[in-house]
RNA sequence: AGUCUCGUAGCUCAGAUGGUUAGAGCACUACACUGAUAAUGUAGAGGUCCGUGGUUCAAUUCCACGCGAGACUACCA
């Protein structure tokens, strides 16, 4: 088989193929299982195609569910799919190419909502798809999807529940508000990364004119007090001024350039630098702001005018919310009740009213309606305007700061504008429609959080995030200011509120099943309110067109009427630990729940962003339910970036395709490739060369291995019952096994994914493949299929199967590839899945033999340096290295084993072991300070002792070893406060020195090494030709030499290593030879050939 | 705007309660090895440890300020 073709795409496709005949694709495939695990899939919204991001949660709860059921567990683990709310709306109405406000309208709620259900279904598809791609496999039999009646039904139930609980209620609020989306949106959801961003708007200072008493009884001309405002459109609405109390606020004479003359303005004393540009101006009186507290001044903008009676207006007021800061605007703040969330609370403590509009009818209105746009009534052209220009979609340059544009036009023209300044500042915006959001005011439902927030901070203890403690607490910072959750929302789409009313809303009824909603239908039929009950209809759809349609009866008979309002996703998938399961309807899964079988789950993982999203809203729903956490452990997922550091998003174009990437690599080397490249919580920055990589080194060396072990245990007839005894180098690297299935059974129940999957990685790169495998080579060549050999294929086979077996859970397809063809050693390995998890044992691990190992592959390494640096190849052999025993190397050398290894390694005959006393014929010494000692000993003396240890000689310095210490002049210096270094003096040596490590290299050449070098050079000739020209391993050639000079009569005497490393029956030499191969050798021509020869 | 985290090789990142010559991996270059072979090994090059100032015998590390990045908080009018 040939390497570069390992194709991983192809393999997952055989697997893949292969699982679903056998019926092992539902993982829960086991006859015994002994316990359960329980993990929740947090459902994605599908509201278009999966992205990256998305293979990423799924194949780290997939890791869990197969890690668990190889130990026997039975995973419970129900996909999910979110399918309701703005994300999909907002879809469906771009392809529809409307509005919000045409639902209703242009086209029917009924038809909106079958055109959202149609395009969830679509994607639906695309998405069980891309789940088996990725390994995780879609059971037709258990799913959850959040638009079904039970899952409806279950949701309502526990809205019933929570009201019940008095912490259900209804509020007349202002609230962050997305005109687009027409809906308000919740501080959660304003929570969400990416929603705060900066803006440019235009701000402007505006004069509102005082009407005078006493206190400037002495001032002749007007006096305003000078306001500023970044949101110019909510100046109509006015209706108060905010200025603190207790501090300066100055009367000043001012240069207006609007006016053209100088006007007199109040402002706070601190503030007079933000509104300076050069001019001069005049203090005319200091005062404290609680001086005109109270006073009243004329409407700025009076297009409309009617308050509500007995609420004041245009009225300065105290700021006792200490919202005013002094470096800040001009110390007065303009306040429209209406419009601000502070405006409201202000509004509301100070009796103060808002500005409306009344009509011929007596009806109420706000001057901005539900779209973010402002009424009909607005003049100067404004009506039916937007609000603000990015509300816009396709004129927005055109008609960029438009009504800014006018109010300041309005605003010259009255003579009430004195400055007009650019601010740029972070606002939020709306999640999804990516536009700004407004604070208007509203009606809405919210759960009241606030009143529990105890509990929930309480609970949240409990729970145990696998991943730093900072996001941990971050969590539980941000609980402990949690607000109430506002559910409602004015959408189509959605979990329709099961919340019935009387017109005078005196009366509320909250269903909490499809019985008592049947109950009280015929109730209602009774009384006449409706016709039929549409419940007996075959297929009834719980959603906002068909319940709207439903009047019930209140207690004292009246008619009710649904809450239009569906009820925000987050809650949805809040729901899903219990909505999942048709709690409380399904009894059997009730039991489950109740007993604490399917509740709390051990395991959910999810990005990083629903730590405001749906951990959030599982573990509240969870509180309230069941008095209890719903998961126990929680492992939070970086963001995926592109390559360059930045969140992938469609607006910026760099999102990749996963179908396209899954299909080049496959899924294993991406699964693989995300688990390992950092830790789960960090960011990746997504990079295609990296999983090339991971490709390439990872499962093509897995793959080398194989087909090493394949080839050649094929060729031996190996036999797993071949009785063998594990020499030093299988001991040592069994011993590394054992330990790393040690490290990673554990690591796998710590969730320590990242660690395991990078110790498996350098198991098999460094270890088995570097190490194990190139040393041990020679016993796989050799002819006789004795215990050393027998030995190697045992080891190396453990090792392999093992690897398969602890990596599967992470790459599942190719390591169950690799184990099926392996199976022809032992016919009980099909699939891995039903195999046990390994465990170590004990007996293999052996420290002092690793230990060993590691030091050796130390010194290999600091004598090939060696080599390299007077160039002297690895295949010319050499006489000796000197290696200065010590404490440490001492015991490692008296084991023969590891002096052979050595010697082999660096291709060295004989390894002199010195001692300390006989390094003088090799060496000088030099000394270095050890400054963590002496420093804090000596302070600024060090210097001084700098100095003379730079001039010591060899003499003072073996004096120094002898005696254990020096003075200098009055200091005493030890010798463990400082380090000596040696340096070589011999000619032909060469030497490595750190601290008590002295290695040096003998690198003369003598002939007998020379000759050694020409045998060894002209057996890689032979095996080079015998590869190129296809000969198989087994095949026996004849070699024809050219006999010409002596040279051929070094390799005649070394005909027996020749032949027996080559597989040559015979060397024959020849005057004239066929078709003939050369090489140089000190500057010689050998010419020779070879050919088969298999008799 | 505030709070927090971070700034180390071309890239991705370690690291040290302040102390000898600041480490890995990848990429790059050179060499080697080679019947696992488009694999592999070894070595090399590369750093003002963001900048400035302070504390100290000694600062990449501690402190302050500045610059830059990110996260969180927040209607800052």
């Amino acid at each position: 088989m040939d390497n570069n073709n390992l194709n991983l795409y192809k393999i997952y496709k055989k697997i893949f193929k292969y699982w679903k005949k056998k019926k092992i694709l539902n993982y829960n495939i086991k006859n015994k299982y002994k316990k359960k695990f329980i993990i929740y899939d947090g459902p994605p919204s599908i509201n278009g195609n999966p992205g990256v991001h998305h293979i990423f949660s799924r194949i780290i709860k997939d890791i869990f569910y197969r890690f668990y059921t190889m130990n026997n567990y039975k995973v419970i683990c129900k996909l999910g799919w979110d399918t309701h709310g703005l994300p999909i709306e907002i879809e469906v109405e771009k392809k529809l190419k409307i509005n919000k406000k045409d639902i209703g309208k242009k086209i029917s709620v009924k038809y909106y909502n079958y055109k959202c259900k149609k395009f969830v279904k679509k994607n639906f598809k695309k998405w069980i798809k891309f789940t088996n791609q990725i390994g995780y496999f879609f059971n037709k039999k258990n799913y959850f999807i959040t638009y079904s009646n039970k899952y409806i039904e279950s949701i309502w139930w526990i809205i019933k529940k929570i009201y019940n609980k008095n912490l259900l209620y209804k509020e007349y609020k202002v609230l962050p508000y997305s005109p687009i989306a027409g809906t308000p949106i919740s501080y959660q959801e304003l929570n969400l990364p990416y929603t705060y961003k900066k803006i440019k708007d235009i701000s402007v200072y505006v004069l509102f004119k005082l009407i005078k008493k006493k206190i400037f009884k002495k001032i002749k001309n007007k006096i305003y007090l000078l306001s500023w405002t970044t949101t110019i459109w909510t100046l109509p609405c006015n209706s108060a001024l905010l200025i603190k109390g207790n501090i300066y606020y100055l009367l000043i004479k001012i240069y207006n350039i609007y006016f053209k003359k100088k006007i007199n303005i109040i402002i706070s004393e601190k503030s007079i630098k933000n509104i300076l540009y050069n001019n001069k101006y005049k203090i005319l009186k200091r005062f404290l702001g609680k001086k005109i507290i109270g006073l009243k001044y004329k409407q700025l903008i009076n297009w409309f005018n009617y308050t509500i009676k007995k609420k004041k207006k245009f009225i300065i007021i105290n700021d006792n919310l200490n919202l005013i800061k002094e470096d800040i605007g001009t110390g007065i703040i303009h306040i429209a009740p209406n419009f601000g969330k502070n405006d409201f609370e202000i509004g509301k403590k100070n009796n103060i009213s808002e500005i409306l509009y009344k009509n011929k009818n007596n009806k109420l209105y706000q001057i901005i309606d539900k779209n973010g746009k402002f009424i009909k009534k607005v003049p100067l052209g404004l009506g039916n305007k937007y609000i603000k220009n990015s509300y816009y979609n396709n004129n927005y340059k055109k008609n960029k700061y438009l009504i800014e544009k006018i109010f300041i036009k309005y605003l010259i023209k009255k003579k009430k504008l004195f400055k007009i300044k650019i601010f740029k500042h972070i606002y939020p915006h709306c999640w999804r429609t990516n536009k700004p959001i407004i604070y208007y005011p509203i009606k809405s439902w919210f759960i009241n959080l606030k009143k529990i927030k105890k509990r929930i901070i309480k609970l949240s203890k409990k729970i145990n995030w696998c991943t730093t403690n900072l996001i941990k607490k971050k969590f539980e910072n941000w609980l402990k200011n949690i607000k109430n959750w506002n559910i409602s929302r004015s959408r189509f789409w959605g979990t329709p509120l099961p919340i019935w009313k009387t017109k005078d809303e005196k009366e509320y009824l909250v269903i909490g099943s499809l019985k008592q909603l049947n109950n009280e239908i015929n109730k209602s039929i009774k009384l006449g309110y409706i016709n039929n009950n549409p419940l007996k209809k075959k297929n009834i759809n719980l959603h906002k067109h068909f319940l709207d349609n439903i009047i019930l009866s209140s207690k004292n008979g009246k008619k009710m009427f649904r809450e239009l309002d569906v009820i925000d996703v987050w809650f949805d998938s809040g729901c899903s630990t219990y909505a999942q399961n048709n709690y409380p309807f399904n009894k059997k899964k009730k039991k489950l729940i109740d007993n604490k079988i399917y509740f709390p789950s051990d395991f959910i993982s999810e990005g990083i962003d629903q730590t405001r999203g749906w951990f959030f809203t599982l573990h509240i729903i969870s509180t309230i339910i069941s008095k209890y956490i719903s998961y126990k452990n929680v492992l939070p997922l970086g963001i995926i970036l592109d390559k360059k550091g930045k969140k992938m998003s469609k607006s910026k174009g760099n999102t990749l395709n996963p179908f396209k990437i899954l299909k080049k690599y496959g899924p294993d080397s991406i699964r693989w490739y995300m688990v390992y490249n950092n830790f789960p919580w960090k960011n990746i920055k997504f990079n295609i060369e990296d999983i090339k990589k991971i490709k390439n080194k990872f499962f093509n060396t897995l793959y080398n291995i194989y087909l090493f072990f394949l080839n050649y245990s094929k060729i031996d007839n190996f036999n797993l019952k071949d009785k063998y005894k594990n020499q030093y180098i299988d001991k040592w690297i069994l011993s590394k096994l054992n330990n790393l299935l040690f490290k990673t059974y554990n690591n796998y129940k710590l969730y320590n994914i990242t660690y395991l999957s990078r110790d498996i990685y350098n198991f098999v790169i460094y270890d088995l493949s570097n190490w194990y495998i190139r040393l041990s080579r020679k016993r796989f060549w050799k002819k006789k299929y004795d215990n050393d050999k027998i030995s190697a294929y045992q080891t190396l086979y453990k090792c392999i199967i093992n690897v398969l077996k602890i990596s599967y859970p992470i790459s599942p397809f190719f390591m169950e590839y690799l184990f099926i063809k392996l199976s022809y050693i032992n016919k009980k390995n099909k699939n891995i899945i039903l195999k046990k998890f390994p465990k170590y044992n004990k007996k293999y691990i052996n420290n002092i033999i690793e230990n060993n190992m590691l030091f050796i592959r130390k010194y290999c390494s600091i004598i090939l340096s060696l080599r390299k640096k007077k160039k002297i190849k690895v295949k010319q052999p050499l006489q000796s290295v000197n290696i200065l025993i010590n404490n440490k190397n001492k015991k490692i050398f008296k084991n023969i084993n590891n002096i052979k290894l050595l010697k082999k390694e660096v291709n060295i005959k004989k390894i002199n072991f010195i001692k300390y006393k006989k390094l003088k014929k090799y060496i000088n010494k030099e000394i270095k300070l050890n400054y963590k000692i002496l420093g804090p000993k000596y302070k600024n003396k060090i210097k001084y002792i700098e100095n003379f240890f730079k001039k010591i000689k060899n003499k003072s310095i073996s004096k120094l070893e002898k005696k254990k210490y020096i003075n200098i002049k009055k200091i005493k210096i030890n010798l463990n406060e400082v380090f000596i270094i040696y340096k070589v003096i011999k000619k032909n040596n060469i030497m490595y020195s750190k601290n008590n490590t002295i290695i040096i290299l003998n690198t003369k050449i003598n002939n007998i090494l020379k000759e050694e070098y020409l045998v060894r050079y002209f057996i890689n000739k032979i095996q080079r030709l015998r590869k190129k020209k296809n000969y198989k391993l087994i095949d026996k050639i004849n070699i024809f030499l050219y006999k010409k000079n002596n040279i051929y009569k070094i390799l005649i005497n070394n005909k027996i290593k020749i032949c027996k490393e080559t597989l040559t029956n015979n060397i024959i030499i020849n005057k004239k030879i066929f078709k003939k191969k050369y090489f140089y050798f000190n500057k010689k021509k050998i010419i020779f050939n070879i050919k088969k020869n298999n008799l």
